[in-house]
DNA sequence: ATCTTTGCAAACTTTTTGCACCAAT
DNA sequence: ATTGGTGCAAAAAGTTTGCAAAGAT
């Protein structure tokens, strides 16, 4: 995080409040965090943000490949520092009750080189979430 | 899609104009359809017809099985009919141009069972499109 | 005649944008 | 002193909902 602050100053950037606190929020949070969330958690510790402005640093971050962000089928993006060297694990969401599990990062190993291969399509493994029916789920399932 | 209709008046259902040309039109769309481009065909045919309507016109038939949906990264949710015995094929976008490529559906079947062994999750393979970078985009791409 | 389904308007959720002001360099 | 970044309000895009009227059975 000092590092990415780094980065951002090296490039031009300009290092505000609401830039230092996303970031900050972001790289101490526990699970990936929606802009709203990351609102809520800035806000408690400078007032005045705007979720604007959390939507704009977010767009700045990833334009450095610091943050990186994950669809899921369901309700807001979510948000995450990209850790240099570290892959992602994969997102598993319940059609029935949007249940989100983990799934390990070399999940989809396989199949991307497979498309990479074939397709020259490269895969971006965690950038949206699977989908499917969860163990609780799967026998009242509708399709 | 007789069968459709027989199966919905069976069910109780009532046979409405919307819902009829709804299933008529993505019945006969060569690809997956939004609400809003169903509306446009739907309209052309009978003016009345609102966007609200599709929507729960859909709601309606993905409830017994006879429409199915995929997630798309950006932009609105795409419908298709349920042809029964026949797997429907993955969808690819790229996330620099949004360009769709179709892939095979067996494409993540292998994932799918060890899913289904390790997790008791049974994967929907087609209902989330999968993203990554395609040919003319990998070179330009951001993180 | 009953009771679903529809049309409409309005709300809702998530995200983006225009613009004047503020603040980091 | 610049000029990029922010706050605010408003719009945009996709979808859902409440309600009275229309229409399928």
């Amino acid at each position: 995080m000092e590092t990415s602050i780094e980065l951002l100053r090296e490039q031009g950037e300009r290092i505000t409040t609401p830039r230092r606190l996303v970031l900050e929020e972001l790289a101490s949070a526990a699970t990936h965090l929606s802009a709203e969330d990351l609102l809520a958690r800035v806000k408690a510790r400078s007032a005045g943000v705007h979720l604007a402005t959390v939507y704009r640093v977010l767009e700045a971050l990833m334009q450095y490949g610091i943050v990186d962000h994950v669809h899921l089928p369901h309700g807001a993006t979510t948000y995450h520092v990209v850790e240099p060297g570290h892959r992602n694990h994969l997102h598993l969401v319940c059609r029935g009750c949007d249940t989100v599990l983990d799934a390990p990062p070399d999940t989809l190993d396989e199949v991307a080189a497979r498309l990479d291969q074939q397709y020259q399509f490269r895969l971006a493994p965690h950038h949206v979430a699977l989908t499917g029916w969860c163990s609780a789920c799967v026998d009242d399932r509708v399709v």
